[in-house]
DNA sequence: CCCTGATTCGC
DNA sequence: GCGAATCAGG
């Protein structure tokens, strides 16, 4: 994946919003976390507020390894995902299942994030099933846009829910 | 252990 | 310029 001048500005508005850069990292897909960290030096849009403050680091001469290479791990835990609202940070816990991300925020370069607030009995084989809301409440819905080539996922969604395995977090 | 951003440096 | 490896911290 290359850095299109889109993809860069997803990064820049997303960075701005707050998202961790994990997590741009799975919205833009194809790249890990390390290459949005890197991306965003080079942009010079390093500092957002605050977080990790730059406690002025200088050390080491890297490269040693002399380390054992750990096991794949091979567990299944909950993520901590966390979603900005304006100025408020929201904490929210999700199983590790292959959607386990819903953005308030649309990406903005990609489709209708406009559900047809399907219920679950209306769904087929060619409407998305991305969920949105609590399954607990009556709010909860399918998004239920055609998904007819995209999977179970309209296209907008698939981008969200689909991930290059390259970056998909070894959660399983 | 999970995660975060920051830095370095080979490519 | 890019990003993996690494570091430092929560």
């Amino acid at each position: 994946m290359n850095w299109t001048d889109e993809r860069v500005e997803t990064l820049r508005k997303l960075w701005a919003e707050g998202l961790s850069a994990s997590q741009i990292a799975a919205q833009l897909g194809g790249v890990s976390r390390n290459a949005v960290i890197g991306k965003v030096h080079r942009l010079k849009l390093s500092s957002r507020g605050r977080s990790t403050a730059a406690p002025a680091r200088q050390k080491k001469t890297v490269h040693a390894s002399t380390g054992v290479k750990t096991a794949p791990r091979a567990t299944t835990t909950t993520r901590t995902v966390t979603t900005s609202i304006g100025a408020t940070a929201l904490q929210t816990q999700f199983d590790a299942e292959p959607v386990a991300r819903h953005y308030l925020r649309p990406v903005e370069n990609v489709v209708v994030p406009i559900s047809r607030h399907l219920q679950l009995v209306e769904l087929n084989e060619r409407t998305c099933k991305w969920p949105n809301g609590d399954p607990l409440t009556e709010e909860f819905h399918f998004c239920g846009n055609d998904a007819a080539e995209t999977g179970p996922y309209c296209k907008y969604h698939s981008k969200i829910a689909f991930q290059p395995a390259s970056e998909r977090r070894r959660s399983r």
